[in-house]
RNA sequence: GGCCCCGUAGUUCAACGGAUAGAAUAAGGGUUUCCUAAACCUUAGAUACAGGUUCGAUUCCUGUCGGGGCUACCA
């Protein structure tokens, strides 16, 4: 890429002229801004020390000497410090003609090597998924999806908390309460039945705490003491001892969630190579705190209970098993952890989780390596940040919750709406029109997400429905449809665009633009990649729509006489809409041919 | 209390320590006998505050103020 030449020129630059080896990290280039003349920009302030000659000098120097040694820079000019060179037409030209046809432009074959395990998701099986999970979902799927278009390779797996006192207490709502109710009698999502029982639940409990606080026992006590939660806490260890009659009501329920999870994990589009539940792990992350016990890592209290002491890491203790020697969080992700190391050997295991987890992770991280595990240094968590409401956090008890279903429905609703008012495509059969709405409805939402960096806590307001202009995913689906309609008119026209080898020279300012941003797209996946930030990918995509309206508003092509010009427009235009329509696949937006 | 994260136009988001802080929306003004006006052009509008480091600070350091999170025998 040319930023390396001018790279690998400036070094040795500064090796003729000064007699000098820079260290690279001195030799920074950037995109030189639009309003000044040039393509690349070499920030000569850091060579200065090495030079020992003023900016002015340098830049001129530096650039009289790049302009001989590398064909691909032509010309330069100084302002301040800045060295702004610029680019010949025959490099861009000829990276244009290379790359325009080629269906894997931008990414590299996805690796063989030692895999990047991906966990993301992480549901719960007593609550239906909500806004926090779809970015988490975004995230996830289009994270592992940069990696392997940037050559890892990336195994997406899934993490079903599937067991523990929350579990038991939609089994027990339901039992009590439920009539033999099922998603089929009641024609509803199986994830949001057993979530109604949860809430039910839930209600009755904090009834019969009041009960007691009324009664005169303390808030903690009455917590403990109220007869549901004895009862959950008693289903919890027959479930633990295997009882068949609670076993059987758990894989009910249970089977009752996935079938609602799937539904709403395949409208969002995303999937997994494996999937973990923390049923099948907890065994082994107690097996594994008792040989730490064992080997004197962790140490064991009066009363039985288990325990991590992390004050040499300026750390608190960390319980790992209950009095009772049941299991927590922790050492169920202590068990996980340790069966997908032996499952992949990964070079990488990222966890996409919240946040709001970064100590637990943290602790993670360090008990493992005290257990004598090397590879916990392979631990990575991608925390990213959460989704607030106008009104602060989403709190399932205040009702403020975004349900994952209602959302989408929204979404697309209101892509029937626009388009509806919009007066487009009354062509359109309702199955077509059907599918445009979810793609467009869906490209809003998940552009929406995935444009804002991950690590940033971000706002979404369920009371204004997403835009559809702008820097949304619709603006970019829009252009691609664009594009799609002018190359069908071409080849009904049966204008020969694809196989034009006759030169654009010389190039406009906007295909000259457009060409270098198409430029940077193998780079932006690799960036991406290493910040597993699809927002570098969600940005690029804008920036290349945005500039693409404007050579389409800017420049005809069916209308254009001179046939080569014509020609490599189109060739042009097909090569940003394939562009586009990879950039958008790697967020999981589809995009449309027509809309 | 301790630890961590965050304060950028009215609003939602950008900006490897680099040039005059970019977009989008909302507000004002324009462009359709022309390949899709979900577009394009245009006007106005922001780095919480105070120090420090640096040739150069939205970015790094310190403090103040403001917001959020963690600090569970929940996950």
């Amino acid at each position: 890429m040319i930023e390396h030449l001018i790279e690998s020129g400036t070094s040795k630059a500064m090796h003729d002229l000064y007699g000098a080896t820079v260290d690279e990290r001195l030799i920074q280039i950037q995109k030189t801004r639009q309003e000044f003349e040039g393509d690349y920009t070499l920030v000569v302030f850091p060579l200065l020390r090495t030079s020992r000659k003023g900016p002015e000098q340098t830049a001129d120097e530096l650039g009289k000497y790049l302009v001989d040694f590398l064909p691909e820079v032509v010309d330069f000019n100084v302002i301040k410090g800045f060295l702004n060179l610029t680019v010949s037409d025959v490099y861009l030209h000829s990276f244009f003609v290379e790359n325009k046809n080629s269906a894997y432009f931008g990414r590299k074959k996805a690796g063989t090597d030692e895999p990047v395990v991906v966990e993301y998701s992480a549901p719960n099986t007593n609550k239906p998924l909500h806004l926090g999970h779809v970015r988490n979902n975004l995230l996830g799927w289009s994270v592992s999806e940069i990696l392997k278009a940037s050559g890892r390779n990336a195994v997406k797996v899934n993490l079903v908390n599937d067991r523990g006192i929350h579990i038991c207490k939609s089994m027990l709502a339901w039992q009590k309460w439920g009539q033999g109710k099922t998603p089929e009698s009641e024609a509803i999502k199986g994830d949001k039945l057993v979530g109604d029982y949860y809430v039910k639940f839930d209600k009755a409990y904090k009834k019969e705490i009041a009960k007691l606080v009324e009664s005169g026992m303390g808030k903690d006590d009455a917590a403990l003491q109220a007869p549901l939660i004895i009862e959950a806490k008693e289903m919890l260890k027959k479930w633990e001892q295997g009882e068949t009659e609670t076993r059987d009501l758990w894989q009910k329920m249970n089977s009752w969630v996935y079938d609602g999870f799937d539904v709403t994990y395949n409208r969002m589009g995303i999937d997994f190579e494996k999937v973990y539940y923390e049923s099948e792990t907890y065994l082994l992350g107690k097996k594994l705190v008792n040989d730490g016990l064992e080997k004197g890592v962790l140490f064991q209290k009066e009363d039985g209970s288990v325990w991590c002491d992390l004050s040499d890491e300026g750390l608190d203790e960390k319980l790992l098993l209950r009095p009772d020697g049941t299991s927590v969080y922790m050492t169920q992700d202590i068990g996980t952890a340790q069966l997908r190391y032996d499952d992949y050997h990964p070079s990488e295991m990222i966890y996409v989780v919240g946040n709001e987890q970064n100590y637990h992770f943290d602790v993670l991280k360090i008990i493992m390596k005290k257990l004598g595990k090397e590879w916990a240094e392979n631990i990575h968590h991608l925390n990213y940040g959460m989704v607030e409401l106008p009104e602060g956090k989403m709190k399932s008890r205040e009702g403020t919750v975004v349900d994952a279903d209602d959302l989408m429905d929204e979404m697309v609703e209101t892509a029937r709406k626009t388009t509806e008012e919009l007066g487009k495509f009354g062509d359109f059969s309702a199955e077509e029109s059907g599918l445009l709405y979810e793609m467009l409805g869906l490209g809003a939402l998940k552009y929406f997400i995935l444009k804002v960096d991950p690590k940033r806590t971000m706002l979404f307001n369920p009371k204004e429905s997403l835009d559809f202009n702008g820097n949304t995913g619709p603006f970019i689906q829009y252009t691609h449809a664009r594009i799609k309609s002018v190359l069908r008119k071409a080849e009904s026209q049966k204008i020969d665009f694809r196989n034009e080898s006759k030169n654009l020279n010389p190039l406009q300012s906007k295909e000259k633009n457009l060409i270098k941003i198409l430029h940077d797209f193998p780079q932006t996946i690799q960036q991406a990649a290493e910040n597993l930030s699809p927002a570098l990918v969600a940005n690029f995509a804008y920036e290349l729509a945005k500039e693409y309206n404007q050579f389409y508003h800017e420049f005809p092509m069916l209308k254009e006489t001179d046939e080569t010009l014509r020609a490599s427009r189109l060739a042009l235009s097909e090569f940003v809409a394939n562009t586009i329509k990879t950039a958008m696949g790697l967020l999981g937006i589809a995009v449309p041919e027509r809309m």
